[in-house]
DNA sequence: ACCTGAACACCGTTCAAGT
DNA sequence: ACCTGAACACCGTTCAAGT
């Protein structure tokens, strides 16, 4: 679908001389689509806007034709991002269920664009329409249960900066506590470390489900409520 | 103290030329103590290693006597910031309060040194003995109470993303979740977001301390604060 | 309106030359 | 060992010129 301008019976790169095309060559969608190629191909720090217009098979300053800079670009990845997040459970299963299902994706997602944090964590939410459709899903989920309207929000954002930091700390390498030659006087610490590797979980997993848990537990109260989730639960 | 090479009789800047200097001009001190001061005096933006030399009145080049890369940099950084982060309460007040005091400091530090957050959410601990001895310490606090060892680091790490993403939350502008002209669209949100705003108190605060709670209703159990060891949890 | 191509003002980093 | 100064390979962004 994307007419890609086809060479023009040789076999050299399609080029396109300057002046304006009789239909244009980029919009929006175009844009985002390249840079999330580029993204999951080979990660972030290849998204210049260099390599952006490469793939789109255009000159850089064509890009701002579009938008007003990379920063907007990567305003439109997130918004195509957080399509992955998952607020379908809100209203259909039990609460805690559903904002435990939210939660996952959602930190699932930013796992693989960690470098999206920092940049949507200080954005005004007004420019994405899908983020606020999630925001309401969310509240109404809360709203349902009884819940005063002025702790609605304030939940939701505990949540999220739950969610945003263990998404970045998914993103760590494995052995980041590793204390190295301190462990010795580290005693405590070092055998705590010792103790959990030894259960052969994934230590952010470990630390994700422990703590979405014990939020929940402290918002929602520690009633039955939700039956239990899919995945295991820390052992005892 | 710095020893500045001071004018050599004449008014001009007092310039070095090539040429080893009979004692060394820089060291790890000095140029965590120039950066500290260029982020607190014009930002994270302002940090770059031209800013960084001029402060320190060598050439750009010189930096890379001492460290190998600007990371390098941030992390003395970081490790100094880590300083006022306070782990003192551990083993002197009651465990749920020590926690809290902690939580806090730790947040207040990083919202005051974002950009330092994926840097350090992803760096090896090892180098950086500071963060070691806040964990011995958080680690001890948590034993004495008679936590199972491998539940530990899982707790200090799911108490460390919720700092992380709250840290980044507070550098938010405040109307940050301000739906715009979406607001109709989302009568529930809108509304949360306006009985919050009645409160008068500041969102990211009111966020920070809710899930705070929560996190640590859910790790500690609701009890009064003291001992509760591990697992159980009162009622909703 | 929307593209090209040249240019700009930066970045972090390297390296030969100096003492 | 530890500095200077020139140079390199990038960045994001601007803008005149073209159609």
């Amino acid at each position: 679908m994307s007419v890609p301008p086809k060479a023009d019976g040789g076999t050299a790169v399609p080029r396109r001389r300057a002046g304006r095309p009789s239909n244009a060559v980029l919009d929006r969608a175009h844009i985002t689509t390249a840079a999330l190629g580029i993204v999951s191909e080979r990660g972030y720090p290849a998204l210049t806007m260099a390599a952006l217009a490469r793939q789109l098979g255009v000159s850089p300053s064509a890009l701002y034709n579009h938008a007003s800079s990379k920063q907007e670009v990567l305003q439109w990845v997130q918004e195509r991002v957080m399509s992955g997040v998952d607020s379908t459970g809100f209203g259909r299963v039990p609460l805690r269920e559903a904002l435990r299902r939210w939660a996952r994706s959602y930190r699932d997602v930013f796992a693989e664009h960690a470098p999206l944090i920092p940049v949507v964590a200080v954005l005004p939410v007004a420019g994405s329409p899908r983020t606020l459709r999630m925001y309401e899903s969310v509240a109404e989920g809360l709203s349902t249960e009884g819940w005063h309207p002025e702790r609605i929000v304030p939940a939701i954002v505990a949540l999220e900066s739950f969610i945003f930091g263990s998404a970045l700390d998914a993103t760590a390498p494995l052995d980041i506590l590793d204390p190295g030659q301190h462990a010795s006087a580290l005693p405590v610490f070092a055998g705590a470390l010792e103790a959990q590797r030894a259960t052969g979980a994934g230590p952010a997993d470990t630390a994700f489900e422990l703590g979405l848990d014990a939020l929940l537990t402290g918002l929602l109260g520690a009633g039955e409520a939700g039956q239990e989730s899919g995945r295991e639960s820390p052992p005892a």
